[in-house]
Order: C-alpha cells, then structure tokens, then sequence
DNA sequence: AAGGTTAGCAACCGCGGAACG
DNA sequence: TCGTTCCGCGGTTGCTAACCT
C-alpha cells in the first residue's frame, strides 16, 4: 500500500497565492499561532492543503522576513556554510536571519553558483576549477574525478545523500560524502576580512579550517550583523501588501521562540539600538503583558488590545 | 513590434524521519 | 514493534518579466 497524498487534492487550489488568500492565512496564524498545518487551511478558510500554507508562511508571509537581494556579508555566510554542510540550505538558512532555506537555495542556483564558476571555483567542492580541456580531450576521456576531502579520518556523521554516483560508470558526480562535516566548535565567522568577537562562551576557535565561526549555542552570531538582517515591521507590512497604510504600535500572539520575539520586540521598541550588548536568552525574554493582537481586515491592519 | 531565449523566483513534489497510538 | 500521520527538507517545475535578435 502506498503513502497517502499529504492532502485530498480534489478541490483545492494550487499555483500562485492571491492576496485575499495571504489575509486568511495571516490573520489566522496571528490569532491562533502556528499550529497543526493541516488543520490550517480547513480553520483559515483557505481552498489549499496544509502543506501549501506552510510553505507560503515560512518562504513568504512570516514577518521576520528579509526580502531583497542577499547581501556581500550574506552571501559570504552561505558560501562558506555550503562549504561546510553541503546543500542543508535549512541549515545554511538558520545562521542566517530573515532568510529561508528557500530563498537561499533560488540565491545560490542563479547567483553564487555562477559567480564562483567565474572566479574558477567548483560550486560543488570549493575547490579551484580544473583548467578546461581541448575540445578533443573532452570528447576522449572521462570527466575528471572530484578532489578527495583533504581529512581523510572518518567522519563521525556521514550524510545520507549520494546520489549522483554510479559506481562502474563515467556518471561520476559530486555527493555531500565528499563536504566534510565540520562541527560548531570547529565555525569560525569573518566578516568582510575581520573577525568577529565570539558571543560563545565555549568557542575556542582553536581550528581554522573554515574562515567563519559559527556559534552553534548562539544563533545570533553578531548583534551588529543581526541588525541589519532583521527586516523592520514597518517594511515588512509594506512590501507583503504594498500598502501603507497601517499603524504598526505592538506586535503579539506570534508562535515563536523567545529569542525571536525578543528580535521583533527590539524592531517595534528601538530598544535594540540601546541595548546591543544583551547576551542571555534570559535577558533576552520579551515583556509581551501588554501586546496588541493584529488582525488584517480588508488592506489594513486592525489592534486588538488584549489588556 | 514580435517572437524567442534566459534568468529569477514562487510553488509544488516526493521522500525521510519524528511522533504517536 | 509496527503502522499511520504529519512535518520539514531538498530537488524540481513552471510562470513571468527582462533581455535579445
């Protein structure tokens, strides 16, 4: 017996998202939070299955969004993080705020991808291009195997994929086996050339097989940095309905974790700006006694006052 | 101006794994 | 332990705007 269909097909809507269908889903996930996305679409009063409303929040609707190109410093991040995880782009995506595994991955098929085959790096293994063959050579032999990883001690998590390889074939490609695997203690993280002051209590940066280090306890990697990923509230409302036509004061009832909330109450209070120095989850936790509920009604955004 | 091509991105597909009964 | 359900992930598709001829 096979897997059943994620959803009844049969009556539901597919393609591109209207903007009456993004208000449903908004407003239903700013008064009930995130919860069973199956659920969602029969409660929101949206013609789409579960998965399809998932996928529109977390790539499109979420507040917490940076839209726009990606930045030097972001693309560096994701290029030296690809190094390191292979394509985990919701790995890549979580250092990297208001980004999506999503958006990444489109950035890295049509931007970096290219870039890096300019500068004659292979995408794939970060590694120098070979020099390009003669056309004769090319047709002759066999594409030249990729570079081993220059560890060669066994890595205590290989990952599962491998596709691309045919043993016994000239089908040779490029698998995650072959990105070594670094763990957190080993990230180092540089911006622009300089490196930034750990906010990790635990992070001896002893290794420096990789120019960026990476906090695995502390996702917010550079408070600076932070500030300029987080997307404003006032941005975000005015790019995902292109109005403006709103009055942002509080934000509440988000389903999300401290740190989180703690980033968008810094965006609504400015309080970010006088308090850069916070390093504690603890310190970090957002008083939320006296938040607003936002509904979407019509093209515009409608307070609740809870209190 | 029209038709063809390319690039960028939103959305979909299908699989794997976690959670649960 | 097994079957089922659900979620999340990575790969792929398809639409559309921009660009080219």
């Amino acid at each position: 017996m096979g897997r059943q269909p994620c959803c009844d097909k049969v009556g539901l809507k597919q393609g591109p998202w209207t903007a009456d269908e993004d208000k449903k889903l908004i407003n239903f996930i700013l008064t009930n939070g995130q919860c069973c996305w199956r659920a969602v679409p029969k409660l929101a009063g949206l013609l789409r299955c579960g998965k399809s409303c998932r996928l529109r929040w977390t790539n499109y609707l979420r507040p917490d969004l940076k839209r726009g190109l990606l930045s030097e410093y972001e693309e560096k991040m994701v290029i030296d993080l690809h190094a390191q995880l292979g394509n985990r782009w919701s790995k890549i995506a979580s250092n990297l705020p208001g980004r999506t595994d999503n958006e990444i991955k489109n950035h890295w098929n049509t931007h970096i991808k290219k870039k890096l085959k300019k500068m004659g790096i292979d995408p794939l293994t970060h590694k120098p291009l070979p020099p390009p063959l003669p056309p004769t050579d090319r047709q002759s032999s066999p594409p030249p195997l990729p570079p081993k990883p220059v560890d060669e001690t066994p890595q205590p998590e290989k990952v599962k994929e491998s596709k691309g390889i045919v043993e016994g074939t000239d089908v040779v490609d490029f698998s995650m086996d072959e990105v070594p695997l670094i763990e957190p203690h080993d990230m180092l993280l540089i911006t622009d050339g300089n490196i930034l002051p750990s906010l990790s209590s635990s992070s001896s940066s002893s290794s420096t097989s990789s120019p960026y280090e990476i906090s695995a306890s502390n996702q917010n990697f550079a408070h600076e940095e932070l500030d300029q990923s987080l997307p404003s509230i006032d941005h975000w409302c005015s790019t995902t309905f292109n109005t403006t036509d709103y009055n942002i004061c509080d934000v509440g009832f988000w389903d999300y974790d401290d740190e989180f909330m703690a980033n968008l109450n810094m965006l609504i209070n400015d309080q970010y700006e006088t308090d850069k120095t916070i390093e504690s989850d603890a310190t970090f936790a957002p008083d939320l006694t006296h938040y607003s509920r936002m509904v979407m009604n019509d093209d515009n955004w409608m307070f609740e006052q809870l209190l």
